[in-house]
DNA sequence: TCGTTTCCCGCAAACGATTGCGTTGGCTAG
DNA sequence: CTAGCCAACGCAATCGTTTGCGGGAAACGA
């Protein structure tokens, strides 16, 4: 079966020549703006005769009349990563009630493919760009800055440039983390990094060198790897090398969930037990790692808010590009699930000696494996 | 900190008056297609005019005067839904590597926000679309064929309109599953559908019940149960309202995995162990299952080629509306894991006859069953 | 030398809307 | 009765490209 032949869509003139008016006056009775300039009785008749042909105005005329589109970019590295959809969500909450339509491209973390999308955005129209792949060296978005283009970064922020950017408040979260680990007794804690070409990669690093001291927790170098991305790949590549080339740590503190999900994958083929033998924690608290095996702990970062502000910021930055770019960061929380425990043969100021599981946290706390 | 001044972006115009030619002469020399009619002197000039003011044409300009747009909308139900971002990256991989844009919007659901979404798509001349909203009676995707919009349906379909669809192979993977648990020793198998308003609910439900059938089983109406969405709260509430009508099934096939994921969460706070006390088998093997408590036997579909496929579709039909409208049905395959084991006290043909762990499956194994 | 072809390139009309400005007609005020 | 005003609407330019058409100049054959 084939396609119908297609009925030519009215345009505006269509309308016009319906209603016995001219084209202007159907654009200024089409639009609530200037319809009190146009008598109501006519305005009636504009408004029948396009509702009757089922006319739709042509946003690509309009975009190139009066430059705006009511639409801005949504610039994300990895639609695959769980934690982006609800972030997505909370940006198309704010902005399509604002009349905004918001148009999402996936850059697969490519260099080449983010100028492109970027390009074919701009060349849109696009009234203004949501950003979650800043790099802390990111040439193309300095110079989008110098042109002018209103921005917010979201997730991670570029520390040169005076972009407003909003993020979940890493340091504290790590620090939270740390916490946690020694509090359950575990001296040596290792760290695999994010990229340490990004913000979230390098705050979260230093914050962990940080927390360690703090606590007076050994700060060993040897401790702490990089892994190329945050995937889950690479977070098993950096724990097996880890492994090879240290031991005596107890814990594990990821850069974020895959990465943590890494572990896991590394666990599996080791024959390490979580937490038995070794704690970890990932960060993010992206959805459904309440159901793994065993359920990660994390540190939850408001999905959902982080896109909702970062729209808000846009819209502010659109009707007055000229005010200050203030970033915001967005306070986090450590949710214990069953991957933390004290390390092994760890004496516990309470009756047993031997790597119990851990106590079973209320509320999202579930049991916890041996 | 403020933006800095908006440059002025050049326009075609610029880029001629640099090159001292006229402007259709620099159009020309831009566009691969028409440089020949131009000399290469001339071409080269403007070629690098273009280049020095750094000029970018303007799509929406362009898009107006050929209404084309290098562009295709791409309509997802519920981009949290792990299963579509493999199939997002799918559409892009083909889209991309022939120049065409992808244009991704979020409807969760929404009828309202549905029409809202895919009218803005076309008013920016998007030249086609790939759906994956589809419903059984879909009023808007029937007026959209009418009017000869160029569209690809995309894991679910609509029976009635002759729009191209690809699809995973529900039948057989559903077969594939019933299979599996009858060869297990169940013998009362519930469903939890997905909503009988979408073809994937319905086909599933339906093979369901032949696969059954076909096994000498119990087909008992009571035994299936449809979940008002596609969601772990609707698979955890239909499997809590199956619990408290019906007893004796010891395993479920559920719609897909987020339905599955649910029943977990019934079995937590019910204390039923899976897959001791009852099994469960998903559908689409969507990321991360592997590391689910237990991990999550189910069909998996091949996503990224379910994508790309509905994009080289897509494609065929952009540059050839008259084709006719071929639907594929991808192939699909088991893969047991940890959620699937005989029901409580079955005695298999081997030694043990207690409800004991499955038997281990080496890695991912895929094992196709029967 | 004179057509005729070929090659480059410019002219101008679109595409479909928006909008500043001008024009019309009806009304009030002086 | 005329000046002045306002409301309602039409005129035409414009946004930045693309593209059919035509023209001028060079090249070619006879």
């Amino acid at each position: 079966m084939t396609n119908p032949t297609p009925s030519p869509v009215p345009t505006l003139r269509d309308v016009a020549q319906a209603a016995g008016v001219h084209t202007a006056t159907a654009s200024r009775a089409l639009n609530p703006k200037t319809r009190q300039q146009i008598s109501a009785e006519t305005a009636r008749r504009v408004m029948r005769a396009a509702q009757a042909l089922g006319y739709q105005p042509n946003s690509v005329a309009r975009s190139l009349k009066t430059s705006r589109s009511a639409t801005v970019g949504l610039v994300i590295p990895d639609l695959t990563n769980p934690l982006f959809p609800p972030i997505v969500r909370g940006v198309e909450s704010v902005l399509e009630s604002d009349g905004y339509n918001v148009w999402i491209v996936n850059t697969d973390n490519d260099e080449e493919r983010e100028r492109a999308k970027i390009e074919s955005l701009r060349s849109r129209q696009v009234e203004g760009l949501i950003v979650a792949t800043a790099r802390l060296d990111h040439p193309l978005l300095r110079q989008l800055h110098e042109q002018g283009v209103a921005m917010v970064l979201i997730n991670r922020q570029v520390p040169d440039l005076p972009i407003p950017a909003v993020t979940g408040d890493d340091a504290t979260g790590v620090a939270a983390a740390v916490g946690h680990l020694a509090e359950l007794g575990h001296t040596r804690i290792a760290h695999l990094s994010g990229p340490l070409g990004t913000s979230t990669g390098r705050v979260r690093a230093q914050a962990f060198r940080h927390a360690v001291r703090d606590h007076g927790l050994a700060d060993d170098p040897a401790l702490v790897i990089e892994c190329a991305r945050w995937s889950e790949e690479d977070g098993a590549a950096a724990l097996r090398e880890l492994l090879a080339r240290t031991t005596g740590f107890t814990a594990v503190v990821a850069g974020n969930d895959l990465i943590a999900l890494g572990c896991y994958d590394v666990f599996a083929e080791s024959g390490l037990s979580c937490p038995g033998d070794i704690s970890v924690i990932g960060f993010n608290d992206m959805p459904f790692l309440d159901k793994l095996r065993p359920p990660l702990t994390t540190v939850a970062v408001p999905h959902h808010e982080l896109g909702a502000e970062a729209a808000r910021m846009l819209l502010d930055r659109i009707d007055d590009p000229g005010r200050p770019a203030r970033s915001v960061l967005l306070p986090v929380t450590l949710v214990v699930r069953g991957s933390t425990a004290p390390p092994p043969g760890h004496h516990h100021e309470a009756a047993d000696a031997t790597a119990s599981p851990p106590p079973a946290h209320p509320g999202n706390a579930t049991a916890p494996s041996t």
